[in-house]
DNA sequence: CGCCTTTGACCTGCGC
DNA sequence: GCGCAGGTCAAAGGCG
């Protein structure tokens, strides 16, 4: 094989399908030969030429992932109020929201995506925690053509939950990032209609780097230019 | 031994 | 109020 070309065709914001179609396009060489698992947005694979389009905005793969990797913590604990600030990913670094795609938030469909709720067993079980979060993590859901359920994308996963979704024969299965004070979480299932595709979410965002930087010396170079 | 996955149980929110 | 579906917990087991 001497090519690849991965197509993510959606990025969904949840309930909201935000309109995207982006193709990852990329040729393998040797030792250059790209792990068809990963995908840009939180990982360092950024070589690879990606645009996407957003809403009608293009998006580079460094747009993009500034945009999902961004620890600015004044950005951190963005709230449902702060989805009227939409900006396109395309804007200047200064201006770039971690998260253009804005938060999925109650308001935009029925569909229980709550960010809140996730505290809420474990607050329920716990009982000592009495005051659920109220702040949404934000999140990002893109849709990627892949053999593997789990896409690399930098950071070290657990898996801590598997639930079998109405209407799918597939499972969806639950990972939270194995970093001590990084909440960030995501589903991975796959699509009903499709089973080569893999719906990947991500909800909240990582307060530190991919933890690949320090076991894949030959993309190190590439990771430091996606991350500071 | 530590970390991870598996899996059944439990809890909550929503729709009816 | 009830039932369903989704999300999380945590014990048990596996693996390196």
């Amino acid at each position: 094989m001497s090519s690849y070309q991965l197509m993510v065709n959606q990025v969904l914001l949840e309930d909201q399908e935000v309109v995207l179609s982006s193709q990852m396009g990329f040729h393998a060489h040797g030792s250059s030969l790209p792990n068809l698992t990963t995908f840009p947005p939180f990982g360092y694979h950024h070589q690879y030429p990606l645009r996407t389009s957003i809403m009608g905005t293009d998006v580079t793969s460094d747009q993009l992932s500034e945009s999902l990797s961004s620890s600015d913590p004044k950005h951190k604990d963005v709230t449902s109020d702060n989805l009227d600030d939409f900006e396109a990913p395309s804007m200047p670094r200064s201006n770039i929201n971690p998260w253009p795609w804005g938060e999925i938030d109650g308001s935009i469909g029925k569909k229980r995506y709550e960010g809140d709720k996730q505290l809420g067993v474990g607050a329920m079980k716990m009982k000592k925690v009495k005051t659920r979060r109220k702040i949404r993590e934000p999140r990002f859901c893109f849709k990627t053509l892949s053999d593997v359920d789990v896409l690399d994308d930098g950071y070290k996963w657990r898996k801590y939950g598997q639930k079998v979704v109405k209407n799918t024969q597939h499972p969806r299965s639950y990972y939270r990032c194995t970093q001590d004070n990084c909440r960030v979480k995501k589903r991975v299932e796959r699509l009903a209609e499709d089973p080569r595709m893999v719906i990947t979410t991500y909800e909240g965002r990582h307060a530190h780097s991919p933890s690949h930087d320090l076991d894949n010396s030959h993309n190190t170079s590439q990771i430091n230019n996606f991350f500071w």
